[in-house]
DNA sequence: TTGTATGCGTTATCAG
DNA sequence: CTGATAACGCATACAA
């Protein structure tokens, strides 16, 4: 079934079957409809790549993860694919894990799949320098790159993220202000947003007064998924330092830190005091259960789809949206 | 840049750009070399569209899934998205919802955009009667269809899944034989491995004797991520009830009951046992850790897409193939 | 309001 | 081995 059996069948010219397809509204209602019954029929779809061609457009966005069975991204990944799909866009979902050059291979290879726009999923897309970023910036001149969780100026960049520094400033200021004061700090990505939540912890630190905090500061390699071995790490961090306060950039790291305190004996939260990050199901798996900064994912993915189809309709749209992280206070922290 | 600018720099037809572009083996190397350096240079990519037209094809899989976000879905669709990267396939993702109609006009929105294959991820896609599987058929006409973790018998649908029914009857009868004769079974979807999974848990139940079990099976309507919605579910259930071993067709669920367990201070696994299902990280997420039941999803990916390579290919596939599940034994259980 | 003719960038089928 | 040229299915400028 092309254009030219409708036409032929309707008894018109495929100029007015593509009309009537494109909704024009320079077509006569009984010619419409004449032509409608006959698509209906035949039960006829316009065939994508030839219609692609004319275009230049798919309406299809290209969506970037690293890895979409982390519970953070892939909750990402779900809500921004929901939003787009109700707007009539479809996506093209790309998993390209956490190594550079194979991002910067999937990204070329995306865009040549001609997509309308290019989502990147989490700030583990953008480096430090500018060198690292260039990829980038060589896209942005083809199509509009949306950023979630993670921010970068340049022209056709639209960043969407949550003020992470701050989060993780007031979440260690409250846990130092309920007097804690060796608070052991676990993280596991030196992403944007990592960078950003590190700092933040720093600075409330010392806008606290302690001054050797860096000792608490502990990455940690493995994989998410490995409970028992973020317990283990922890136990290893415990034989050289002492803490009474943990605070981590996953709620997966925290629920560790629970696992390590369980095993040895640690009342939670009286002995020890705990905040993890993201606000994910993970907080209410455990006993007690997990305080957690929320960064209101959902609102950044509505925003994110929201800016997009700005763009994409050639509005002016803010080029930086922040949301406001909060910490949801449960039962891993007496304050 | 098109295939004529490149065919006008190379000093050449575009019928040898195209060749040299499709690896034909009828071109002198020198020509090759020549034209490849201007297509480096230039950094030239054919135009997908365009392309498609010729080919019908884009190297595109359509990936179905009701929820990218539910722990057990995103893990099939990041496995299977990896090991159609690494073949040079693309995946186009949708995520349905759960309801039919909806996941219908996906299906056949998703045919129109000249998918190679399709993959629905998760049994909730297979009903009960013809007519609801009726809409399966019709696609599996236009291209072939792979079912993960799901089971349909129909020309060019090829299944791949766990034995659920078997795995579920093991996971029961073991359960059935360290003593404990009262198991509640929860359950939380109608889907097509659904009830092959309560089958089994009946058929074990009946095997051993017991007659009087139906009460002992309960449906959780709510959300899978509500874990403390969950608890309150099984503790009203326990009022009705008296049960000493636990049973559920997800891991969330069991979590949900060692949360009620803790708060009504129930010893686990001394007065009660608990068996979840799927091996998912929520398995180590608390504590006592959960013994679950391993559906070998990775193995399941990995042969769904060397199946459906091969069928690409023009060879004869198995239409199903099927895995056997088995029992993770963790904290929640003494057998 | 409708029809005609052309372009879009490839691939594939022929000759040469 | 290489080059011309015809599809491919649609959108659209232009003509009627």
């Amino acid at each position: 079934m092309t254009i030219y059996d409708i036409s032929n069948k309707a008894g018109v010219s495929i100029a007015t079957v593509s009309r009537v397809l494109n909704g024009s509204n320079k077509v006569r209602p009984d010619t419409r409809k004449k032509v409608m019954d006959i698509i209906e029929q035949y039960d006829y779809t316009p065939n994508v790549f030839a219609r692609g061609m004319g275009l230049h457009s798919l309406k299809t966005i290209g969506i970037l993860c690293a890895d979409s069975s982390d519970l953070f991204l892939a909750k990402a990944v779900y809500y921004i694919e929901q939003e787009l799909q109700s707007n009539g866009y479809e996506s093209l979902l790309c998993c390209t894990g956490y190594n550079l050059d194979i991002k910067k291979n999937y990204l070329s290879l995306i865009v040549s799949k001609k997509v309308d726009a290019i989502v990147l999923v989490g700030s583990n897309f953008i480096g430090t320098t500018e060198e690292e970023n260039q990829y980038i910036k060589d896209v942005s001149a083809q199509v509009p790159i949306m950023l979630l969780n993670a921010s970068f100026s340049h022209p056709n960049v639209y960043s969407i993220y949550c003020d992470d520094y701050r989060s993780m400033f007031e979440a260690a200021t409250s846990m130092l202000d309920a007097g804690i004061r060796d608070i052991l700090y676990l993280y596991n990505a030196d992403s944007y947003s990592g960078k950003k939540k590190l700092k933040g912890f720093q600075d409330a630190m010392q806008a606290r007064g302690i001054t050797d905090y860096e000792k608490f500061i502990q990455f940690y390699e493995g994989s998410l998924e490995q409970i028992n071995d973020i317990a283990s790490f922890t136990s290893q961090i415990a034989k050289d330092i002492t803490f009474h306060g943990i605070i981590t950039s996953e709620d997966a790291l925290a629920i560790g830190c629970i696992k390590y305190a369980q095993k040895a004996g640690i009342c939670i939260p009286d002995d020890l005091s705990v905040i993890g990050y993201n606000n994910s199901m993970l907080t209410t798996c455990c006993t007690p259960e997990l305080s957690s900064v929320d960064n209101c994912l959902k609102s950044q993915a509505h925003q994110l789809v929201q800016t997009l189809l700005g763009v994409l309709d050639g509005e002016a749209m803010p080029a930086k949206s922040i949301f406001s992280g909060k910490l949801v206070k449960r039962g891993t922290t007496r304050f």
